[in-house]
This record gives C-alpha cells, sequence and structure tokens, in this order.
DNA sequence: TTGCCACTTCAAGTTCACTTGAGGTCAAGA
DNA sequence: TCTTGACCTCAAGTGAACTTGAAGTGGCAA
C-alpha cells in the first residue's frame, strides 16, 4: 500500500498540515506511520478529507464527524444512522431552497415592499415556522 | 405600531435574550425603544431572526448578514448580490444533495467494501473535486 | 409600599476549529 | 559532511458566536 506524506496530502486536499495534525490530534483521521518524522497517509484519507468538507457544510461538528469513518474512509455508521442523517440533510436542502428562491424573488420582483407582497410572505412562512425548531451552529 | 418586549420575541423566535442583546451589540437586529429597561422591537425583526436562522445554516457569518437587512426585516441587497448569494446557494445545495444521495447509497448497497462499487464512487468524485475549491465555514 | 422578577450593563468565560511561534529533528541533495 | 527545508512537538493565541455572573433597576400586582 503506497503511502502519501502529510505535504503531499495537503497538497492534493488542500487542507493544510497544521489542519491534518489537528485532525489527528482530535481522532478525527489517522496516519499510518512515520518517514523520518513526518506524518505517511493511506490513500483513503483524500476521500475522507473530502466528506468532512462536505460534512462541515452540512453543518456537522468535528466532534460528530469523529469516528463516523471506517479503514478506507467510507462511512460507517448503522443504515438507520445513516438514513437519519439524510433525512436531516433532507431538511436542510428544503429550507436552503427555499432561501435561495426567497433571494431570487426579492432580486427579480418590483414590488416596493416585500412585506406586502403575497408571493414573498409565503415563500417566508416557513422560515418564521421553522425558525424555533431548528437548533445549533 | 406594536412593539414586543424582549421577553416576547425571545419565546416567539426561539432566540434567547442574551443572543437578542449580543445580535443588537453587533448591530444586526435593532430595538426600538425601551419600556422601562426592556428592549422592544418592531414586528418584522421576528422575520429577520427567521432569515438570520436560515442565513447561519447556509454558511452565512454574522458579519456578512449585519446591513443585509432593511428596516423592514426583508434583504436591502443589489440585485446582482442577491443573485451571487442565491448562487453560492445553488452550489451548496448540489454538494448537499450528492453527501445525501451518497450516504443513502452507502445506507442501502450491500457491497462489503464501497471503495470497489462503481457508483459510490461517482458519488464520491464530486466531493474529491471540490473539496479543495471550497472555502471557510 | 413592598416585593418580585424579568429585565439591565459590563466584563469575563466558554466552545469550536484552527493557526502561530519557538525551538528541535531528520532525509536528501550539493 | 553540511546545509536546507519541510516536517516535528507543545503551548499559547485567535476569532466567531455566544453564555454566564455579579450587581443593579423598574413596572406591576398584592
Amino acid at each position: 500500500m503506497k503511502l502519501l506524506d502529510i505535504g503531499e496530502l495537503a497538497r492534493q486536499s488542500g487542507v493544510p498540515p497544521s489542519t491534518l495534525r489537528y485532525y489527528e490530534d482530535i481522532g478525527l483521521i489517522r496516519s499510518e506511520g512515520r518517514h523520518g518524522l513526518r506524518r505517511q497517509y493511506d490513500a483513503p484519507v483524500a476521500t475522507q478529507l473530502a466528506l468532512i468538507s462536505l460534512g462541515k457544510l452540512a453543518g456537522f461538528s468535528l466532534a460528530e464527524m469523529r469516528g463516523m469513518f471506517g479503514a478506507d474512509g467510507t462511512p460507517q455508521l448503522l443504515r438507520a444512522e445513516l438514513h437519519l442523517r439524510a433525512d436531516r440533510l433532507d431538511a436542510q436542502i428544503r429550507d436552503l431552497t427555499r432561501l435561495r428562491d426567497a433571494l431570487r424573488h426579492v432580486a427579480d420582483c418590483p414590488a416596493e415592499t416585500h412585506m406586502d407582497c403575497p408571493k414573498f410572505m409565503r415563500l417566508m412562512q416557513f422560515a418564521t415556522r421553522t425558525a424555533g425548531a431548528r437548533r445549533q451552529r
């Protein structure tokens, strides 16, 4: 199995060495050994880093993602847990879609006050409805 | 114009009073006056808080959102800026959609190693491609 | 008028996700 | 062999987004 050293992985992934060391400290990723002092990583770590980057976008904390990946960098969770996280993503996607629609509407609607525009208000209702329900991050 | 005091707004919006004060400190929202000591807010602030909550979900910082709203709680940005933000949301929605698809695939695909599953790898490719391109948060 | 309680200010503390700095080490090329 | 440069460790610092705590205040119901 060919290993890549930290500098290489940093270049490939765009994640700085200091961050890779930090991720290793907190147990989010693991290195396979050293070449002299230098950490050597398995190739699947690159996949894992990509997933971590997406996970952050999705609002997962690093702590939540720790232990989410197996040795091959692939998510290792129970079926139910995976679907649950996918469901949460669905909800988030819905919210973002509506925010986007609201933004585009405000950009294009010529009404001088959007508070009186029924279309805007309809787009906005979900926000007020679900604002309290959403938690953290 | 009927005002609601901070406790009321906190209850309605699910945002704690300490946070409302903090938001006001940093100029994200504004209160219309006081009843005794208590801050009084205009009704549109509730809409604004809902949008802030969505904005956070979308990865906007509080600093980015400051000045994004007009007196009526409605976004006040140039047309082009609004579309630009909407475009960024589109990209984020695409990423989250793929992460969701990947999660559901891993949940349901019986392959023992996903690294050998062409479907998973296809789902995963975009992640590796775009991981370095994405910035902050 | 007294007491309560939800508010007030202001400073300091907390968590998360990193980054920076000082001082040290190692492998490889000249 | 010597130098260089990219790594190493460990502690401390940073910025964002809040929360907490201490000490005080004002409206309202009893």
